[in-house]
RNA sequence: UCCUCAGUAGCUCAAUGGUAGAGCAUUCGGCUGUUAACCGAAGGGUUGUAGGUUCGAGUCCUACCUGAGGAGCCA
């Protein structure tokens, strides 16, 4: 669509412009207005700016139209870019001409106004909201995470290699699965790992990583729990817990780094105190499960050694470090089966959970798998496995076994804490949680 | 599944058991530098649903519905 001549700019190139003549298509974000004079600040999904359109330039009916003009009616806007540093963008548009697109009805105004809105108002018009500036923020935020996080594997020779969705049964046997019907009389499920499958392509290929939707049934209704969302696993062949941790960290400490690169305007829009990202560089403090019972022993909590961590835990030991904090070796008992025992503890696990500082919690789960096939098989027996699901599982221990392990990292839970949010739901544009579906 | 809290105008919220209100949004009027603009006016309500207590219920009681926070479980 054309209103004009003058080249279209994407508002977030405006100040490469200033003193031509351009047009700008978007959406009326907000619109002030002063007798002869109006000021619609126009938004095009790269950002915001202010125009500044007065009657004597435009005409008396073309100055009415634009001064009625209602929130979020899509338009084009010409004219040429000034600096200004009464703008909040430090740039303005004077309006010598415009075109509508689309005028949205008084009758039936746009629902989210610049003002406050309750949460489930808000959820209930995710499909709008997302047009606000936080939320743009937020989203920028998980892009460059994605970003980096491929870059990272991308360029430290692991090969991408996703693993399906529709999966015959359960990677771990104990959390809910999403049932589906896979046609005749067959049952499949959503996938709630890629681990299994990672095991095997990291056989063929040495380092590899998967990344895509996983879904959980689990009925948690909490600030840090999606039924959908994205993680990002890798898996290395002739690794130890001691790998694994390592490149754990290194991914974390690049993805904060270039977030903060690339990012740092949308954190301001989010407040973030970067002071807190910037702190975010190896070493990572690291303590062992024991340690982590004792710490919070101490602090009060009831946790008695072999129990898991609860999420009040986690968030004490997470607030006690500028950086996450890894721990490792728990209980075998509370763990996957395909944990590898410490050779010299049976009773622990080569696993490693690393906490996001500030009460954010657990980000990451991994360890070291076990590559023994009789020991594996001893364990899948113990766990009441159905041993025949998991022939091809076996084989990977028949073939060249190898000490191997990785990790997977919730992709939302790692944004809501860069972004410092309260909770997962704004970190994915349509996140599905217990009790919402819609939109 | 369990525990706690909430539901009043389009939105955010107020209203000792006694006439249902404000700000924003919308409409009309005013203003040539506004920054969630401001000033004046108007319209806008089956107080989540169904029962109950009471002379009288937005307010108290019961059930249900919806949502939020948390527990368990997990990334």
């Amino acid at each position: 669509m054309t209103a004009s001549s003058a080249p279209r700019v994407r508002i977030a190139e405006a100040r490469a412009h200033i003193g031509q003549t351009v047009e700008i298509a978007g959406w009326l974000y907000n619109l002030r207005k002063s007798g002869k004079i109006v000021f619609p600040i126009v938004r095009d999904g790269s950002g915001i700016i202010q125009c500044v359109g007065a009657k004597a330039d435009l005409g008396d009916e073309p100055f009415e139209s634009l001064k009625r003009l209602t929130q979020e009616s899509s338009l084009i806007v010409r004219g040429v870019l000034r600096a200004d540093e009464r703008a909040v963008g430090g740039v303005e548009l004077d309006v010598h001409g415009f075109s509508i697109v689309q005028r949205v009805s008084e009758e039936a105004p746009y629902p989210i106004t610049p003002k406050e809105h309750g949460i489930e108002f808000l959820m209930d018009h995710r499909h709008l909201w997302l047009r606000s500036l936080r939320q743009h923020a937020v989203l920028r935020v998980r892009h460059e995470v994605i970003r980096a996080v491929r870059d990272y594997f991308d360029s430290n020779g692991f090969t991408l290699v996703d693993t399906p969705v529709f999966t015959p049964a359960a990677c771990e046997g104990t959390t809910t699965l999403f049932e589906v019907d896979y046609f005749d009389d067959e049952k499949a499920y959503l996938t709630q790992s890629g681990q299994l499958y990672n095991e095997a392509t990291a056989m063929a290929f040495g380092k590899v990583y998967c990344f895509g939707p996983t879904f959980r049934a689990e009925k948690s209704k909490t600030r840090r729990h999606l039924t959908e969302f994205w993680m990002v696993e890798p898996e290395m062949a002739y690794a130890t817990l001691d790998d694994v941790k390592q490149v754990a960290e290194e991914m974390v400490v690049f993805v904060v780094r270039r977030v903060l690169e690339n990012r740092r305007a949308d954190l301001a829009v989010l407040e973030r105190d970067v002071a807190r990202l910037e702190a975010v560089l190896p070493p990572f403090p690291k303590i062992s499960y024991d340690e982590a019972v004792a710490i919070l022993q101490s602090k009060g909590s009831t946790i008695e050694w072999g129990g898991d961590l609860g999420g009040g835990d986690e968030t004490i030991l997470s607030e006690m470090y500028d950086r996450p904090v890894m721990v490792d070796r728990y209980p075998s008992a509370v763990k996957a089966f395909y944990m590898q025992p410490d050779p010299e503890r049976p009773e622990v696990a080569l696993g490693v959970d690393v906490l996001a500082p500030e009460g954010y919690g657990e980000i990451i789960g991994g360890g070291q798998r076990v590559h023994d096939l009789a020991l594996l098989e001893q364990r899948i027996a113990a766990h009441e496995l159905p041993r025949e699901a998991f022939e091809w599982y076996l084989d990977l221990r028949r073939y060249g076994t190898v000490p191997h392990g990785g990790f997977g990292m919730g992709i939302e839970r790692c944004v809501s804490w860069i972004c410092g949010l309260e909770h997962v739901r704004e970190t994915i544009a349509f996140p599905r949680m217990l009790y919402r579906l819609r939109p």
